[in-house]
DNA sequence: TAATTTTTGTTATAATATAACACTATGTAA
DNA sequence: TTACATAGTGTTATATTATAACAAAAATTA
């Protein structure tokens, strides 16, 4: 039931905030934009914004310390994430890759670890940018 | 010859503390341990640790925010890297597995995306902590 | 030499994130 | 219902991570 969650009413108000983002959004950008809902702190944030990773409603994105909605019912139970962020104009969009999932879900190392997460950050130039 | 570049004073200095520790280091620890030799500010330590990422000596663990040599002289010229972490020991590895490094870097998605480089991290339990 | 670029040292400050504590709401079990 | 446990809230303060701005020194180049 973890990812059909009742969200409190902070959760919602941050969640609502970058749903309707096209982009990741930084958690004081975040934190500005619920002010007038009432929300004062950056800790009212944190938490909130720490929840919403945790059942997968959200992910971040490590690389860019920024917060951005899933839209992939999938990922909430995975924990595995695929991210391509153009580095000119830091526009970021979640992959979802059947083939490369599989692979990267079932890749072992030689070092006997056991893995039940990962994250995939892919860095270059957006269709847009190498046009200009 | 961007590998084969002269170090900086502070550049060798901060390389020196990173290759000298077998797991990632963070920047203010740094700063700490290099004070007894001169570096007194933040910036000087970030100044470096910024040029040596650039030239592939060391690579930034994200989700951590700490950096670790590398070891990998393939590295340097490719800017593709794989990590393993473990969440409870927090010991970090860099993965070298060509069959994987092949499959990503010639990744191609379906939006015109030219991707110049990659970090993958997975995340787990290594061996010793998945008896305890 | 002079001009240019890179690095340095320094102070100050910005941006990101958590600790601690008292309190409130919600769920679960006598 | 009461008691207890769990999760979330609001708040203040503080820790951690990272960069801006500027003047001076060193290294590179022409
Ligand atoms: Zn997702
Ligand atoms: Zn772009
Ligand atoms: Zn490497
Ligand atoms: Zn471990």
């Amino acid at each position: 039931m973890q990812n059909q969650q009742v969200l409190t009413k902070n959760q919602k108000i941050v969640l609502d905030i970058i749903e309707k983002s096209s982009q990741p959004l930084k958690a004081y950008s975040i934190l500005f934009d619920v002010k007038k809902r009432g929300i004062n702190a950056p800790l009212q944030v944190y938490r909130a914004l720490d929840k919403l990773v945790e059942i997968g409603k959200i992910h971040k994105i490590e690389s860019r310390n920024s917060f951005i909605a899933c839209k992939n019912s999938k990922c909430q139970i995975t924990k595995a994430t695929v991210f391509s962020i153009c580095e000119n104009c830091e526009d970021v969009k979640e992959i979802h890759d059947h083939k490369l999932s599989e692979h990267l879900k079932h890749y072992k190392d030689n070092k006997g670890m056991k893995y039940s997460k990962y994250n995939l950050e892919f860095f270059g130039l957006c269709k847009r940018c190498i046009k200009n």
